[in-house]
DNA sequence: CTGAAAGCGCTTACAG
DNA sequence: CTGAAAGCGCTTACAG
């Protein structure tokens, strides 16, 4: 029971440095418990002082089974999607699962080519955030195709867009309408919203969760201060200087997403104005440098991190048993209005 | 040719529906030009047919290497980290490698766990920032042994711990030397640094290029005014506390990270001081929140998206040529002045 | 409790 | 240009 002196040792090295067949060696590396105490320290301590760690190519291939889970997000540098990917990685990691990132970039190609990857892979379960509304692009079915194509069971996060599989996310057509409505109850009959594209899912429940609080309060809706750009910075920025040319101005503020409060806050400080007294304001998410400072921000909070513990939580029972019935989780997004004053710039 | 109806499709599904050997359909997998075009074509036909996509698992066993790159990091909801790992992934999708993550939590337990999984799986490679000084803690040993138990070479960045492997990291003593030295320039005499524990090794670096900038500018060092903790928001919050109540004032504060930066402004803030009327200060790494709305902020920027890219692209280099000498590649951290004057709150 | 053998889905050196 | 065969490192049903 010399030292193995090998670059690469395999199951058959340590089988034979113990003189033992492979067999026995996998047996106690899976199940120990069938192995003789005898004949299982002996084959422990050659596996021990070599070091020995057991290929998970092989095993893979051998078992027919993968022991990594995919997960597709669309950029990991938005605190949203981090803190999303925080919440997975901890679950993932205490299931001793691996995790096979992909980016898409809210990219159509990119997204296609993750899923490729992840068929390739043979991942065991995905963690998926579809790009962009397939629905609405007519591409629902090949994308559902590439799912069915998986080794494993999908997850459907933060994202409905109709694909057959099991759905987690928030209930933002609510939020926006309690938001709306909060807003009413403070007297406010001019409340515009800077939103997201009509091609996006979140946009659109969004947009109808802000009529109808409009409606609920008895307010007519008024196209022009209804903004619809992307969800990127520059473009809320952009709209948002339109916005305070208008002639008849709005009194408060709806933004969709952390970006587009970003690029809104970012528009309004360089003009001069304050929050709120040029307008009251309701963002979707939190902005973390605002809470560490102690700056007050109203606000729809989304717990990310829990919205990802939850998903590999779905997955992992899904794939213990495929045939129960699909679901779909709503998660309940809460309204902050903390002081009804943002920071006085 | 009609449909194979089976699940999982295999090679052999594929050569028998075209009437070929496994050979040939594998050759036109992974060297077309080998194969006769018509030949060819049949093949490609009946793959597109059935949607073959072939197992990454057997190909990385019969090939013995793998086509992912694993990735440990402290933690993804860090900016820094953040924008690194999203350069890591542009690098590596566009070379078809997927992407193996774990974190570490700054924790060496979770540490080793991550590097033993990377082994496991065999990665291709690992970028790899680790989580705590081994060197300090005696365990340099111990992890390099883990590293050079690895399938493929590690590049390991952020933090140069003495390990044998590929290095990248920011020269952050000479940065702290300048922001120093900028403030001593501005007549400052009395410069407090809030930095993380004596165990980092990056605390240590930037320590010491604080005690440089001192030497340099003829200031004698106040122990007085040197306050270390870890590198989180809270230590830093209560340190900032502490330092308000000293009787002899700094008149100017170095921070040296985003957490601590966020802890101080969060104290200087809440008694109601401001910056850079209460102190001057720089802050190490940007805040996105304060650029973004356009507030001036004196800090050192270090770009973590071009760190990631060239960490990929070493490690690549690195693959493919085994045998070259390790390098250590040093990023020079900026440091930005804008207009000397933060936000006042 | 243990071993020999077949099999997982690929690749590739070899022969033709 | 193509196929038969061996091999990658495991697991597991089967026999003993």
């Amino acid at each position: 029971m010399a030292k193995i002196s090998k670059a690469n040792i395999t199951i058959s090295d340590i089988a034979e440095s113990a003189g033992v067949s492979k067999a026995t060696v996998s047996r106690v590396l899976n199940s120990p418990e069938l192995v003789d105490e005898k004949t299982r320290e002996k084959i422990e301590k050659v596996i021990k002082e070599n070091h020995y760690s057991p290929s998970a190519t092989a095993r893979n291939l051998s078992k027919q089974i993968s022991s990594t889970i995919g997960v597709i997000v669309p950029e990991i540098s938005n605190t949203f999607f981090g803190e999303l990917f925080e919440g997975i990685e901890e679950i993932t990691n205490k299931n001793n699962l691996s995790l096979l990132y992909c980016s898409n970039d809210d990219n159509k190609e990119k997204d296609f080519k993750a899923l490729d990857m992840m068929r390739t892979q043979r991942v065991r379960g995905l963690i998926y955030i579809p790009a962009v509304n397939y629905k609405e692009l007519g591409l629902l079915k090949q994308v559902q195709q590439r799912l069915d194509g998986l080794a494993g069971p999908v997850i459907c996060v933060d994202r409905s867009i109709g694909l057959r599989c099991d759905e987690i996310y928030f209930n933002d057509r609510k939020a926006m309408y309690e938001a709306v409505k909060a807003l009413a109850v403070d007297g406010h009959k001019r409340i515009a919203i800077i939103n997201g594209s009509k091609q996006n899912v979140l946009a659109e429940e969004r947009h109808n969760g802000y009529i109808d609080g409009l409606k609920e309060s008895g307010i007519e809706v008024d196209e022009s201060i209804i903004f619809r750009g992307d969800y990127k910075y520059s473009s809320a920025y952009s709209m948002t200087k339109q916005m305070i040319k208008l002639e008849n101005q709005p009194t408060a503020v709806i933004t969709c997403n952390n970006s587009i409060s970003k690029g809104f806050l970012k528009a309004i400080y360089e003009t001069g104005k304050s929050i709120p007294d040029a307008y009251m304001h309701i963002g979707l998410d939190k902005i973390e440098m605002l809470n560490l400072l102690g700056i007050p921000y109203n606000h729809i909070e989304r717990d990310s991190y829990e919205l990802g513990k939850r998903a590999v939580e779905i997955l992992i029972n899904r794939i213990a048993f495929p045939e129960t019935k699909l679901q779909q989780v709503v998660l309940q997004a809460e309204l902050e209005l903390q002081t009804c004053r943002l920071v006085k710039m």
